[in-house]
DNA sequence: ACCTGAACACCGTTCAAGT
DNA sequence: ACCTGAACACCGTTCAAGT
């Protein structure tokens, strides 16, 4: 499973395939068969891998550090090993999740106990757990967007591939190029989550 | 290009070969290499046929009302084509922004130019830019993991399969079942976009 | 009982041979 | 000039044949 995320990180998730793993592994192709059923199984193993590693205490004694805590690990996770994100964000896309392997639920479980735990109700912490999964996979998608076309060009049009774009049709991105070179992930979802912490103390009885 | 998204549709992402959509076409496999130099270009193809259905217009008179209607229609596309979000997410993963298909900058682009025009300096339209499309694709990514495990089950702990789960080890998961099954997509996009609407005012120029 | 090689039905892509 | 069939180097998966 480590050995196959590796494979996953050094030449992406499309050169995963039984084979080069066996080979990797100096084993038999068919020998995987006993680990997991499937490829799908596989690619499940290594959402497991990474996930483990990004673990939510439900008993954190301040829950909005902890959110905070663990919404910058999972940023983290996903640029070390941004081959994987594909895989991370779309494995369970279409998997009921009653389906889904417990390493991808577990987070969810957390989250929701949590949640309960600051004194949200059952319908505001589901909400609560979709708004913060969803703003963590959107923001991790969208910084991953800034890759960049040539790390060796100093100029930051050009370190973008944006010179290639029509002049005409494209007249904004050229010009804003440097201002997204400048961008600051962590800053960004920082941002994000004060936005949403705000919204949920505003979901919480007036005690807390 | 459309019968590639139809076959996408139908059967899947993973359905859709060269060879099978050759011959769903009733021409010969190799025919596809006069329009499409990969089958990579090929999924690019599928993406830029979905998001030229989502035209962002620029001039629009009211500039918060285009965007909750792009969000919306966004929204609506990815309902209407589940199998094809993968795509739609990660295809311009790891692929430098200048280097993307034209369909695919776009939005972008047109976004930037709505952005300028609402009164958002350079720096400001930018990460607003990013904190849209993050905030849609986070929410797009988040609605489609409801996916229904037994449609046909009228209990929502048997329809999401989540009866199959260890009961010590989720116990919030399994009593939440029907909070999660009351979700309502778009109305959570829309507090989603009040929410963005109204940090980006913040950054306006006081006069707006 | 365990492992594995050959085999099957697929891939994306190349290229020489047809028209 | 255009198209295409066979061919190449891969897949995931099955299964009978080995130990």
């Amino acid at each position: 499973m480590v050995t196959a995320l590796e494979l996953i990180d050094v030449e992406g998730v499309e050169a995963l395939s039984l084979r080069r793993l066996a080979q990797a592994l100096d084993r038999s192709a068919m020998a995987l068969y006993r680990h997991a059923e499937n490829k799908g199984d596989l690619l499940d193993g290594v959402v497991e891998l990474l996930l483990e590693q990004v673990v939510l205490d439900a008993d954190a004694p301040a829950w909005q550090d902890e959110l905070r805590r663990v919404a910058h690990r999972f940023r983290g996770l996903a640029l070390e090993h941004p081959n994987a994100v594909p895989l991370l964000l779309a494995r369970s896309l279409s998997t009921p999740l009653g389906l889904r392997p417990l390493g991808m639920l577990r987070p969810l479980e957390a989250f929701l106990q949590l949640a309960n735990r600051a004194g949200l109700d059952d319908a505001a912490a589901v909400a609560a757990c979709r708004s913060f999964f969803g703003l963590l996979h959107g923001h991790v998608l969208d910084e991953l967007q800034g890759v960049v076309a040539y790390p060796e060009e100093r100029d930051d049009l050009l370190r973008l591939g944006l010179h290639r774009l029509p002049l005409g049709e494209f007249p904004r991105m050229r010009s804003l190029a440097s201002a997204m070179s400048a961008y600051d992930g962590a800053a960004q979802l920082d941002r994000l989550l004060e936005a949403l912490l705000v919204s949920l103390a505003a979901d919480l009885p007036p005690s807390g």
